[in-house]
DNA sequence: TCTGGGGTCCTAGGACCC
DNA sequence: TCTGGGGTCCTAGGACCC
């Protein structure tokens, strides 16, 4: 918490619908729903008009449909249009302070304190005032809500309070005073779930929450979530607006239409979702280690499997044939209603790893330089009960056997680790790329 | 014709290592 | 040989956010 209101939140309003209704006139004043507009659709954005007809965000659009009038748009969504909108916004916060937090298309954090600007209350009032009409006047009539505060927390509490198009500053000192009365739904990180827990305890307002004991709140919703609620309570927040943040995952998914059962139709949607990954992945030049893939089935219980490679991937081809290896270890009976590939665990490095990658898979790739290192080559380290599914240029992939593990890692050697019960004497065992021991086998089954 | 899509962070257990 | 604690990695699931 700072001595002065210096950080501000800002949140455009009902956005996605607010830039339908600049594009087309004809909807300005009218309910206007985007989202999807398919039989599984849920929306996205409701403008206010619609939401005084109880549309919300994250409602099935079908239940929006019947809530709404004959006359309300109901819209795809046009994320092109959004995107260069919110960067046109973004952009005039940067004219405030060098220190912009994007959040989300529609949301930011600035730290005034580093732009230099008048910190009093009057000061802030002022600057935001300005900022909100700049806004309007750029975007062609959207409008945000703003809220500037001595934290994070209280910045993105004031946005909350008055909205549409609202301003309130949080002075300091008076952050108890906004916050003790509010839902505890109001801080971050309290959804349905943590608000039940609380509710059961008679915890409803941030006051009632500012009276509960660390080990209490601790007890009740977990050490990470326990400390940091009791601290909001507190007005205790000194995150920081932190400019850019890395991403730490890249997934793609699709709920379709009807639910999926042909397993040729499934590895085609593997195969889809696995293309929108990695080129996504390759355009930002990273890969990722930990390759998931999710599962709804038709009816809705939702699982993931994930498996760890030795190595970073951003290709298609095998993002696609671990997710598809996953699919084949998951019930699909009755159909699956949605399928998603993701990728984690990422790396921006990668490229000083190319050359010794490459070296790697031609010393030890027995069909030459020039052979594809996608295909997994089975071999078999002899003695010992062991089958390896084996990558070239990607070392070795772990398979379970009979009665144990194998792993294997190393660039140009094999390094093969017996684990749990064994026949053969020894930890470990190692053979060079040349081993005579390394000869082709039985193909692996997978699973 | 109930329930999207893109993320982040946390927890918990097992394996493994020191 | 027994006991044990701490740290990290991996997997699966859940809560939450916009």
């Amino acid at each position: 918490m700072r001595r002065e209101p210096s950080i501000l939140h800002l949140d455009l309003d009902a956005f996605f619908a607010a830039v339908e209704q600049r594009d087309k006139p004809s909807l300005r004043g009218k309910p206007v729903v985007v989202g999807g507009t398919g039989g599984r659709g849920v929306v996205s954005t409701a403008s206010y008009e619609a939401r005084a007809f109880g549309a919300r965000s994250a409602m099935s659009t079908v239940e929006a449909r019947r809530l709404c009038p004959a006359g309300t748009a109901f819209l795809s969504p046009r994320f092109p249009a959004y995107k260069k909108t919110s960067e046109l916004v973004m952009g005039l916060l940067r004219e405030l302070s060098p220190l912009v937090e994007p959040v989300s298309i529609d949301e930011a954090y600035v730290d005034l304190a580093a732009g230099g600007h008048d910190l009093s209350v009057a000061g802030v009032t002022a600057l935001a005032l300005r900022l909100k009409e700049t806004i309007a006047v750029a975007t062609g009539g959207v409008t945000g809500s703003v809220g500037v505060g001595t934290s994070k927390s209280l910045a993105k509490i004031g946005s909350e309070l008055d909205k549409p198009d609202g301003l309130t500053v949080v002075p300091a000192g008076d952050e108890l005073t906004v916050l003790h009365p509010l839902p505890v739904r109001s801080l971050g990180g309290v959804g349905p779930a943590t608000a039940e827990r609380l509710a059961q305890v008679k915890v409803k307002t941030v006051g009632d929450l500012h009276r509960l004991s660390l080990i209490d709140l601790t007890t009740l919703v977990g050490q990470a979530h326990g400390t940091g609620l009791y601290r909001l309570a507190r007005a205790d927040d000194d995150r920081p607006v932190v400019t850019d943040r890395e991403a730490k995952s890249v997934s793609a998914e699709e709920t379709y239409a009807r639910d999926l059962t042909d397993p040729a139709r499934l590895t085609l949607e593997i195969d889809a979702l696995a293309a929108r990954v990695g080129s996504r992945l390759q355009r930002s030049g990273t890969s990722g280690r930990t390759v998931t893939l999710k599962v709804r089935r038709y009816d809705f219980t939702t699982l993931t499997r994930s498996q760890t490679l030795p190595h970073p991937v951003d290709d298609p081809r095998q993002i696609a044939d671990v997710a598809r290896r996953l699919l084949g270890g998951v019930d699909r009976s009755g159909g699956l209603r949605l399928l998603g590939v993701g990728v984690s665990g990422l790396s921006t490095f990668m490229q000083g790893d190319l050359f010794a990658e490459r070296e790697a898979a031609e010393s030890v790739d027995p069909s030459g330089p020039d052979a594809p290192v996608t295909e997994p080559v089975p071999v078999d380290p002899r003695p010992g009960p062991a089958v390896v599914a084996w990558y070239p240029g990607q070392d070795v992939v772990h398979r379970e056997l009979g009665s144990g593990w194998v792993w294997g890692s190393g660039l140009n050697r094999v390094t093969v680790r017996f684990e749990g019960p064994r026949t053969t004497p020894g930890p470990v065992r190692t053979l060079a790329a040349d081993d005579p021991d390394l000869q082709p086998a039985d193909p692996p089954v997978w699973t």
